[in-house]
DNA sequence: GTCTATACCTAGATAGAC
DNA sequence: GTCTATCTAGGTATAGAC
């Protein structure tokens, strides 16, 4: 595997699971096993570091989800699939799905960073709404009045159960506050 | 005022709009227009600063939703109410629950400050379940089915809609987030 | 209780040899 | 591409005068 690849594998881990400003190159350097002028050398600012995450990030997980519409045929299962993805991510409350972990991180992110993170948000939301728009139809989820709504409900919801999950390290909290969803599933 | 106070409300405010991490005793020695030494007299390490913040803020909270339990005999208005505290701790996506901006810190917390936030989070469900329950009774919100399920799934909702709302510095995405759980109130 | 001054450390980043 | 060495800035914290 390639010194990039190895770079951005570490620092993804390190940023979800101590969050972006709670490792510096020295950190990743010594996860990586060269010194810390090299990992300059790949990524010369970390502002370019995030920026390469959130980029790789958003695209392997967009296509997660597509895999999921393409092996689920309905709707609550498709929602099932969703929320075990978000549970991997959680990993019973040691890490956060990176566009969380990067959410919260004070430091200013470059712009570029920002609008990828703005745009993973709306392809999950995106990817969501015809999820429950389906549910209306095949009737595999209770009480779906409003698609769009559900969606934004639905990532808010994964999200904050991250954030419960890891403030508690409890791996119960997540299924506590994501439990009413999967109770809708038929 | 006294200085333990003004400065216990100038790093809340600090804290929760830039994060816990995302402040230095020098910025609160600014905007407290006193000097870093002096800070260091009342709180002698950050550790120190972080317990008494979510001490208070926990009681204070606390009195906040015993008000609402007060004030407001229907569950659906106390959901709304106790939206309307979320949303005002959101201020527009530019703050968050300063239990929000303390969960998601990555340098470690001391066991006390962490004790209290594990404690804020069990208190507000165990409001938030009775009220679930009331629901179940007066009918003032529909499709509640399991009051200890909802009370966790409202408090990540919440709480992922502050994040949504800050990542985005948009506070129309709080709303958007929130959406569903308003509409269930009749 | 508040101040000036300072010690110590870590993080981000660069220079230049190999 | 990787290294050693180094710089600078900023954050945490303490000593000791007033």
């Amino acid at each position: 595997m390639d010194t990039q690849t190895r770079l951005l594998d570490h620092a993804e881990t390190l940023a979800r699971t101590r969050g972006f400003d709670g490792f510096s190159f020295a950190d990743l350097a010594l996860s990586t096993e060269i010194r810390k002028a090299s990992v300059h050398y790949h990524f010369p600012a970390k502002a370019d570091l995030s920026l390469a995450l959130i980029a790789r990030y958003r695209g392997v997980f967009l296509e997660k989800l597509h895999g999921i519409s393409q092996a689920e045929p309905t709707a609550g299962a498709r929602v099932l699939a969703f929320l075990d993805l978000y549970r991997a991510a959680s990993d019973g409350g040691r890490s956060l799905c990176l566009c969380v972990a990067l959410s919260v991180t004070q430091r200013a992110l470059p712009d570029a960073a920002r609008a990828e993170l703005a745009a993973f948000h709306r392809d999950v939301t995106a990817w969501l709404e015809p999820v429950f728009r389906l549910a209306q139809a095949d009737g595999s989820l209770r009480h779906v009045t409003d698609p769009r709504a559900e969606a934004s409900a639905a990532m808010a919801q994964v999200e904050g159960a991250q954030i419960m999950a890891r403030a508690a390290r409890d791996a119960t909290r997540f299924e506590a506050a994501i439990q009413s969803l999967v109770a809708r599933v038929i």
